[in-house]
DNA sequence: TGTACATCAGTGAACGCGCGTTCACTGATGTAC
DNA sequence: TGTACATCAGTGAACGCGCGTTCACTGATGTAC
């Protein structure tokens, strides 16, 4: 098992951001291998992507911005996912949406257990608060928010608090994925599938 | 601020397990210090306990297991705080113990940042399945359920699926804590509180 | 068409550092005779 | 009561390692004249 990329070409003039998506693509694989942002070291990232390790500094201006942007990326996939899966599902029930958009969610999780982790720890890329206002967790809540709300125009009804709701849809979600990872027993992700059905019927009333 | 203690002086003879507790306090101080098990150091420890480094092995075998002693601990002393909380509740109502019980946890989590999330990071300590059997994991769902038959006994109902239902409880309360650790806004255990009480009001009827 | 030069992508060697762990040891204290 | 010895708690120095980062550089390629 080699980390080392084949001889990798430069890049063409006028060309070196290419080497940016590529360095981005191989933080994201090795975080994901070796489980931590300590673990992840820059010059495992260069061996990975083909290139000396000084190489990296011509496009991130160290380790901590190489990881938080690896994490952009990773976060906007998870979004993209959530929205594609709510598109692919029935249009006109707004429940089925928000089940595909959880399912999704759950499915993100467990494919990028790594990642999806970090995306919950700032505390390890410490950054100013500038970068803590834009961070994922702020649009997610919205994201429930207002599936929540779809559902309810369609004639649902949100059972217990409504403030709280969006927050007891994402929790359970982010627990039981968390929980589903550490549980030495029956990773089957059908028991996620079940849960978010679950979920839904607590929260959902007709 | 100095990491070192004052001059410690050796332990008498037929003492020298105290050591062994004195190591496992510092780690943990240490460990809610600098936020993950790969940033804490050997070397930090003995600083704090006032030893010399190797001393540590007289203990623990490596540094693995200096950390699963201290989440061991750590744990346990999760357990009693629970305990404690619902001893101290009213005895004839099953669910104000189970409230007093997840405010506990919640409590706890916050309290312990670091070591909680450690708990439910058993990557960060690679270790055989005999260990992972007696995760924590494991007795926390049967806690849950136990509480749940004494509401169930007490003539509440749990609603939806019987068997998700301590899922559920766990899922959302362990979720929303790492929510509300991250969120940048509105770090008041009150939040906590008041979520506590919604999943139970969504989760027991009359 | 030829050539000097600027720009660009990327490099090799080195820095100082703190780490986990090993080793052979020290020196106080209890115990056997 | 005295003394040799075993036990015990803990140490100082050293090991090899990989790390993040800096530095002055190389050499290909486009551009201005």
């Amino acid at each position: 098992m080699s980390d080392s990329a084949a001889v990798r070409p430069r890049n063409p003039r006028g060309q070196g951001e290419r080497l940016r998506e590529e360095l981005l693509r191989a933080t994201e694989r090795l975080l994901e291998e070796v489980g931590s942002e300590d673990a992840l070291s820059l010059r495992a990232v260069a061996r990975a992507a083909g290139v000396a390790a000084p190489s990296i500094y011509r496009h991130f201006a160290d380790k901590t911005e190489l990881v938080w942007a690896t994490l952009e990326v990773s976060y906007e996939r998870l979004g993209q996912a959530m929205t594609a899966a709510a598109a692919k599902a029935d249009d006109g029930d707004p429940v089925a949406r928000l089940r595909a958009q959880l399912r999704a969610y759950c499915r993100y999780a467990v494919g990028h257990p790594a990642t999806y982790r970090l995306l919950y720890e700032t505390r390890q890329t410490p950054v100013g608060p500038e970068r803590l206002a834009g961070h994922p967790a702020g649009l997610l809540v919205r994201s429930w928010d207002e599936a929540l709300t779809a559902c309810e125009e369609a004639g649902w009804q949100v059972r217990g608090s409504r403030s709280e709701a969006p927050y007891v849809l994402w929790s359970s979600v982010h627990g039981r994925v968390m929980l589903w990872q550490v549980m030495p027993s029956q990773k089957d992700t059908r028991r996620l599938d079940r849960f978010v059905d679950e979920i839904l019927r607590l929260l959902l009333e007709r």
